[in-house]
DNA sequence: AAGACGGGGAC
DNA sequence: GTCCCAGTCTT
């Protein structure tokens, strides 16, 4: 923030001058006016912010930022504490079994996230010497799983690198700043805010972790989506949607699409397990490819099919994604459903008997066992429901 | 350029 | 209940 000083008039002069000046000096504020913000109201807590010396510790940071990625600091908390809990190093990840890295992410969503850390935790532990990491934005951006944003806001935070980010919070930011038109999701959009990113980085290198964080944090503190808190924003100044006070009326949206439901029925399954009393419950692996890709779900049928006797519907319910609803009919056979909240009679629930099960047969475990599998979130509530019923 | 891919929170 | 949120990869 240094030599940018204006040119001397006589020199310059005309309306290029006029229009230039302004824009130049409101990026140069920007950058210094959000880091003195960050240095008072900045999130300093997260478990991924303590340094050891003054240095971050780049696996947590790079862990943190590809759990964070669509997925809000409040949910990733407990799952990065257990996730380093059980892969403490880069070493232990790499080494790892996949289906533990994707235990450790069941209810996290988005899982293709954990195989890609997984893949890109390996690749680095070929790549690089032991405790050494890549320090540009294309070394990260190579490896599966790291975009742009993520990479320059790893190597912006660890290495000074005067890398700009651009995720949804500092989309929405820098729409309100200059009140883009361009409509959210569409490529002119992103062209447009990420020259915007790059031109309101700080002069200074050193600057870059405080200036990073700050700006993620102005957006998931005071520039929120439908209650845009404007009154304490440091760089409402700046921002041309707050003096048209038309803050709410950015980022544009983009036009809505119609969510199709598919409908599924989905199988409780049971075998007495080998100890008097107990009971296992068969699970499918999903496919690699598609839906909860390699995670474990109920075996499931067409609905159109008709149920053979002795089977009867215990509940339905639905699950909403992105871009369809999964309307899910849950039947389990008759015996099971008599003894759901009798006590002591789940001895009398019997073998599920012959039915037709598409790709591969049921794996079985005991409802505690499956808890601790990669599943779900959706399957995850329809075990604990169960064994609730079962329990009273 | 558009679609696939989860789950949680606001309303 | 419904809508909103918003990174990377694939097609």
């Amino acid at each position: 923030m240094c030599c940018l000083r204006p040119p001397r008039a006589a020199f310059y002069s005309g309306p290029a001058l006029k229009l230039l000046l302004p824009r130049l000096s409101a990026l140069m504020t920007f950058a210094s006016d959000l880091l003195a913000w960050g240095r008072l109201h900045g999130r300093r807590d997260m478990p991924w912010q303590q340094t050891t010396h003054g240095a971050l510790n780049v696996y947590w940071v790079w862990v943190s930022e590809v759990m964070l990625q669509q997925t809000q600091v409040q949910t990733v908390h407990p799952y990065f504490l257990a996730f380093i809990r059980r892969f403490p190093t880069r070493r232990g990840l790499a080494e790892a079994p996949l289906e533990e890295v994707l235990a450790a992410w069941s209810g996290l969503g988005y899982y293709r996230r954990a195989r890609n850390l997984h893949a890109a935790a390996r690749q680095l532990e070929l790549e690089c010497s032991q405790n050494d990491w890549p320090s540009t934005r294309d070394a990260w951006q190579a490896l599966p799983g790291l975009g742009r944003s993520t990479a320059a806001a790893i190597v912006a935070s660890c290495f000074n690198q005067r890398e700009a980010i651009l995720d949804g919070n500092v989309k929405r930011v820098l729409a309100r700043q200059v009140c883009a038109e361009q409509p959210w999701g569409s490529a002119a959009l992103d062209r447009f805010l990420w020259d915007e990113s790059q031109a309101r980085l700080p002069e200074q290198a050193d600057a870059m972790p405080l200036y990073t964080q700050s700006l993620m944090d102005l957006g998931a503190t005071v520039c929120l989506p439908r209650r845009p808190d404007c009154g304490p924003c440091p760089v409402s100044a700046h921002c041309q949607a707050f003096q048209r006070k038309a803050s709410l009326e950015f980022p544009r949206p983009r036009p809505a699409k119609a969510r199709p439901v598919r409908q599924t029925r989905w199988l409780v399954i049971v075998q007495p397990g080998p100890r008097t009393g107990e009971l296992r419950l068969g699970l499918q692996k999903q496919p690699e490819q598609g839906v909860w890709a390699g995670l474990w779900s109920f075996p499931s049928l067409d609905p159109s099919a008709s149920m053979p006797e002795g089977w009867a519907e215990w509940e339905r319910f639905h699950h909403d994604f992105s871009h369809f609803r999964l309307a899910v009919s849950l039947w389990m056979p008759k015996p099971l459903l008599n003894a759901l909240g009798q006590a002591g009679s789940v001895l009398s629930a019997q073998d599920s008997g012959p039915v037709a099960f598409g790709c591969s047969p049921p794996t079985f475990k005991t409802i505690t066992d499956w808890l601790e599998q990669g599943i779900p979130s959706p399957v995850r509530q329809v075990l604990l429901r169960l064994a609730k019923s079962l329990q009273t």
